[in-house]
RNA sequence: GCCACCGUAGCUCAGUGGUAGAGCACACCCUUGGUAAGGGUGAGGUCGAGGGUUCAAUCCCCUUCGGUGGCUCCA
């Protein structure tokens, strides 16, 4: 007797041990129909996903799996079986038109799946053959063959491994065992022996109709194991739904993600450019970005004065035994631009006869000097903290730049504002006592919830990093270590988010706080940091006089809200769909005449914006009011004032935003000359978001 | 850095072994129109760069630069 408990609590009895797919047809017939799958948990625990041929021997509650939930939503376990089926059935087409194709692991993901394999030397597959491989897939699923799943014991499975001749799948399977597996197990699309098959742990969907819709993606490269010393393969991407209209929806998605990229909206929005004839990763930006970054500049700015930093300035190079000193020289050649040298050493080299392995050797060993791009600013810093005695009186010395640093990335990581080799960070340095760390860490952390509360930003993640106990890396005192950690991990629960902490991720300086989020395509972003430093004073021999006239050791902490400020507007551009708030808008407000008879009209509410410091253009084109709207919408301009004879009369404007995709909805109606330009004002001044309370929009739509 | 794909007008893209096309943007003219594109005319390209094959290359081949998607990396 086996007793199978179900979701809802009621409880199934069978006389011996039924497969899932039974359990399934014993609750209905349309049930086992739209099965997929199963979930069956012995204990408290999630339990484990199974084909619907899983025998269940024993006592266990089971939930029967269908493409969609009963509450209507999709379910992720489906999802999972299905990917996992269709990169089967996309194998099996490719090997259909690439025989001689190994197979190496194909894993459902978040939202689609690949299959990593490895192409016949000379053959490739190019996004071409995604037709040619759909239309075979579309047979697979036509044919709607079971899928049949066979174990064998290890030394046969083995063997038939080996007489197969893979090494990707022997080595899989023996990954297998190693964790503990007793069997190997094939699943064949259809009949073992007859059709095609794959060594699968599954589980998968019964059979290959059950695929609703899918689609070939992408074509990708990979390293076997993700090691660059192994073999070379080619990873096809692709996504699978239990219906046409998943697909669709995702592809909809996908289309709106595309028109959200920093990159396409960048150049549209003109807001930055990246120039090939400058170089790669270096971003220029264009009068209209660079007044979203100046404003972001002034708002953060205001905040430091208030915090009682001081603003520097430092140069953009340093000699070698700065960063010597500092330990980035040479140790992270590889990711610094390489140094700078003077031009009489160059002569006096070059006649010499100084090969370039031995500049960069005499470089390192510090017998040759020169100049390095900094790839930090903190170096800099450190010395302006330095030049003068201090005193624990003055404690804590906050010293903030908008520094640019230059990091040499690998050619294949860069692109658009996220990943660049010139970024300016938004940084500072504190040198505090240690009594003082807790606090100033908590000011830091402010900082960078007053701009994520002001931006709307909610959806990033907090990383506290800490060491990890095991290792020995790290450098200084294990009490100071404690303190610092728990410093950080306080200042992170202030924050109202949660967090992770993460051993083993601190700095091998000290703990930090990292703040990470999402682009549209599912890349995640560190943005902001905190840093908790032991380690450069003492590389510095940093001091303060204490209250017991004895000289101490600061602590520093290294901090940039923002992060860069390239990465930051580049992933605000997403936040924001190109859209931003008025107060960060390069245009704030464009007067659109309805025609020449307006002009004056229009110049006088232009001349009192402007006088209000509002960024404000007027568009005297003779295009009619239709065409000025979609173009000023499309500019994605936040407020458009149309003028017409009848304002002119009343002194008033007609107030109309960029707006939702529903015209009518955008008009906001009429608004007093004055009220509009004040309102528009106060926005600005209390950086509202868009729609906000408080808004110009905000207050025309409120229902009266 | 590695692999695949891509590079044609300011932008988005079509196209061909016989020296190029559309839409939008731009300029000019007509139109003065009340909430997402009125109409006409025109200008604009060394077809990313270098080399090769060919009577002939934007198209085929090689190299190079740049972009995209991944992999690897990221103090």
């Amino acid at each position: 007797m086996v007793r199978i408990t179900l979701p809802d609590g009621s409880v199934k009895e069978f006389a011996s041990a039924p497969t899932a797919g039974e359990v399934a047809a014993s609750i209905g017939a349309g049930l086992a129909k739209s099965a997929l799958g199963a979930r069956v948990s012995l204990n408290a625990t999630a339990g484990e996903l199974v084909d619907l041929s899983h025998r269940i021997d024993q006592d266990a509650k089971v939930a029967i799996i269908t493409a969609k939930n009963r509450d209507g939503t999709v379910s992720p376990d489906a999802l999972y079986l299905l990917r996992h089926s269709c990169a089967h059935i996309m194998a099996e087409a490719i090997g259909r038109i690439f025989p001689g194709v190994q197979l190496v692991y194909g894993p459902p993901l978040e939202t689609n799946f690949y299959y990593d394999m490895a192409f016949p030397e000379g053959k490739a597959m190019s996004t071409e053959d995604f037709e040619k491989v759909e239309a075979e897939m579309a047979k697979i699923v036509a044919e709607n063959r079971p899928f049949t799943r066979y174990d064998l014991p290890i030394d046969q499975g083995m063997a038939k491994l080996q007489s197969e001749g893979s090494k990707f799948k022997l080595d899989n399977a023996q990954r297998a065992i190693d964790a503990g597996s007793t069997a190997l197990s094939w699943y064949a699309t259809g009949e073992p022996g007859k059709n095609w098959e794959d060594l699968c742990r599954g589980p998968h969907v019964p059979a290959t109709g059950k695929i609703g819709a899918f689609k070939v993606l992408s074509l990708a490269s990979s390293y076997w194991k993700g090691d660059e010393k192994l073999d070379r393969l080619t990873r096809v991407y692709g996504t699978a739904f239990a219906t046409k209209e998943e697909l669709e929806s995702y592809n909809k998605l996908q289309d709106e993600a595309k028109r959200r990229d920093h990159r396409v909206l960048g150049k549209q929005l003109r807001l930055f450019h990246i120039d090939e004839m400058v170089g790669q990763g270096l971003i220029l930006w264009t009068p209209k970005g660079s007044i979203v970054r100046n404003e972001l500049q002034n708002f953060i700015g205001n905040e430091l004065r208030r915090q009682g930093y001081f603003q520097v300035y430092t140069p953009h190079i340093g000699k070698l035994d700065l960063y010597r000193t500092s330990g980035h020289f040479p140790y992270y050649r590889e990711s610094q631009y390489p140094p700078i040298v003077e031009h009489d050493e160059m002569a006096r080299l070059a006649s010499e006869g100084c090969t370039c392995g031995e500049l960069s050797n005499r470089m390192a060993s510090g017998e040759i000097d020169g100049y390095m791009l900094k790839p930090m600013n903190c170096p800099h810093h450190i010395r302006i903290f330095a030049s003068e005695p201090r005193s624990y009186r003055d404690m804590p010395v906050r010293l903030a730049e908008f520094g640019t640093v230059y990091r040499w990335e690998q050619s294949g990581e860069i692109g658009g504002m996220t990943r660049v080799r010139g970024f300016t960070q938004d940084d500072a340095h504190l040198f505090v006592r240690e009594d003082q760390i807790a606090e100033e860490v908590l000011g830091c952390l402010s900082i960078v919830k007053l701009i994520f509360g002001t931006l709307g930003m909610h959806d990033y993640r907090v990383r506290v990093g800490l060491r990890d106990p095991d290792s020995a890396k790290y450098v200084g005192d294990p009490a100071n270590w404690d303190k610092a950690e728990a410093a950080c991990r306080n200042a992170a629960a202030t924050l109202g988010v949660p967090y992770s902490e993460e051993a083993g991720e601190a700095a091998f300086y000290g703990p930090k706080i990292d703040f990470v989020v999402k682009d549209v395509i599912g890349r995640s972003w560190q943005l902001g940091t905190v840093q908790v430093d032991y380690n450069l004073p003492i590389r510095f021999d940093l001091s303060y006089a204490g209250a017991d006239n004895k000289s101490h050791r600061p602590v520093m902490i290294h901090r940039a809200p923002f992060g860069s400020m390239e990465r930051f507007v580049g992933v605000l551009i997403e936040h924001f769909a190109g859209a931003f708030p008025c107060w960060l808008n390069p245009e704030q407000v464009r007067v659109l005449p309805i025609s020449e008879k307006s002009a004056d009209y229009a110049n006088e509410l232009l001349a009192a914006l402007k006088a209000k410091g509002i960024r404000a253009t007027v568009d005297h084109g003779n295009d009619r009011v239709q065409a000025k709207i979609k173009i000023a919408a499309e500019e994605k301009i936040p407020y458009m004032a149309v003028v017409g004879p009848r304002d002119a009369e009343g002194r008033v404007v007609s107030v109309r935003t960029r707006g939702s995709m529903t015209p009518e909805g955008a008009n906001l109606g009429e608004m007093p000359f004055d009220a509009f330009v004040a309102g528009i004002a106060a926005e600005i001044e209390q950086r509202l978001l868009s729609g906000a309370p408080g808004t110009v929009q905000a207050n025309l739509t409120k229902p009266v």
